[in-house]
DNA sequence: GAATTTAGATGATGGATGTCATATATAAAT
DNA sequence: ATTTATATATGACATCCATCATCTAAATTC
């Protein structure tokens, strides 16, 4: 049945919301659009109403996580005093970020996906990537610096993650925590 | 219909080494039984003589894959005369490994899968990066060290990947490489 | 308040997938 | 030379998925 403006609205929001939680956590194919939508309180019919395609449903869910992750990392950068990029490493490799895909940093949770697939997802991916890297060259780094230190935040997540070991994974996170603490 | 010993163990390393190719590529979910025993010339239906499951296949492709990146480390260094560390991210940082996932590392290819699948391809996972970062360690870095590099090679290679934009791919490679030709 | 529009529900379709049962032809064992 | 064992082929099964056609009830419009 027919619902009101806002509500679809409020309803989308809810499947991007949703969407971004699942695809992180389960890839995008191990995500299906009625697990997404059942997950939104809907059924999986009224889908292409408010959407192209999985794949458009791919890249929105990725810019919405990224932003997110960049309002995040602002936050940090307002509220740290002193060493900013150690404050965002700290929060970064956690195991809070390890060990909830679904709320976690999308540049890991998304990254095969939008390497494998290409398209509207690896434009969103890229976008939201540049974002951060943006951030971090906002703490006096240069864009290489900015660039190389992102790539050991996002190398040391993966590894953290992949290798489903914690005393391992915890020396990862902790190697990488020491390296982004030293002076440029 | 029954084929010599040899032959089975043949076909059952092509095997192996079609499912490294593909799932590298595609990833485990992406890369069917059906496709991996075509590419070996042989049919989906003799599959599980050879293996007790995808994932058990996907464990031994991992492993399989990631003994050979030791390798060619092993010969880089041998190689190399000076920086190895230098010569190991010039080689790793470039445009084969990023446009070819199906001949590539498969910390790469596979950190997606072992995560989300964990099990024994989260094993052959853990235990060839840890071949990795004992290759890194014989050339005069502490472990932590060797940990840190090691994820700064990954991430930069998963973002290169991901951005699908040449530019800023080989932006985000060169960063990497300058980063790691520094001292400790 | 009637007419129209439309968000979402129900249900179908075609294709792909991992796994297994059975058949067959050939190697290995006797 | 005969028997046995087995590597691979054929075919089937149940499940899942993205997408779309159709329906319906409620919101919007007139």
């Amino acid at each position: 049945m027919k619902v009101s403006r806002e509500q679809a609205e409020r309803n989308r929001a809810t499947v991007v919301e949703a969407a971004s939680r699942l695809f992180r956590a389960q890839g995008v194919e191990g995500a299906g659009i009625a697990t997404i939508m059942a997950q939104s309180g809907l059924t999986h019919g009224g889908f292409y109403k408010q959407f192209g395609s999985k794949e458009a449903l791919a890249a929105e869910a990725c810019s919405h996580s990224l932003e997110r992750s960049a309002n995040h990392w602002r936050d940090i950068a307002d509220a740290a005093h002193g060493d900013v990029l150690a404050a965002i490493a700290t929060d970064y490799l956690s195991p809070r970020n390890r060990d909830m895909p679904e709320s976690g940093c999308a540049l890991i949770g998304l990254c095969a996906d939008a390497a494998r697939r290409g398209g509207a997802l690896a434009d969103a991916f890229r976008h939201g990537m540049d974002g951060l890297a943006g951030i971090l060259e906002q703490q006096g780094l240069d864009r290489e610096q900015a660039l190389a230190r992102l790539s050991q935040l996002v190398g040391a997540m993966v590894l953290a993650r992949a290798v489903k070991d914690e005393p391992l994974s915890e020396e990862i996170m902790a190697a990488t925590r020491a390296a982004l603490s030293k002076p440029v």
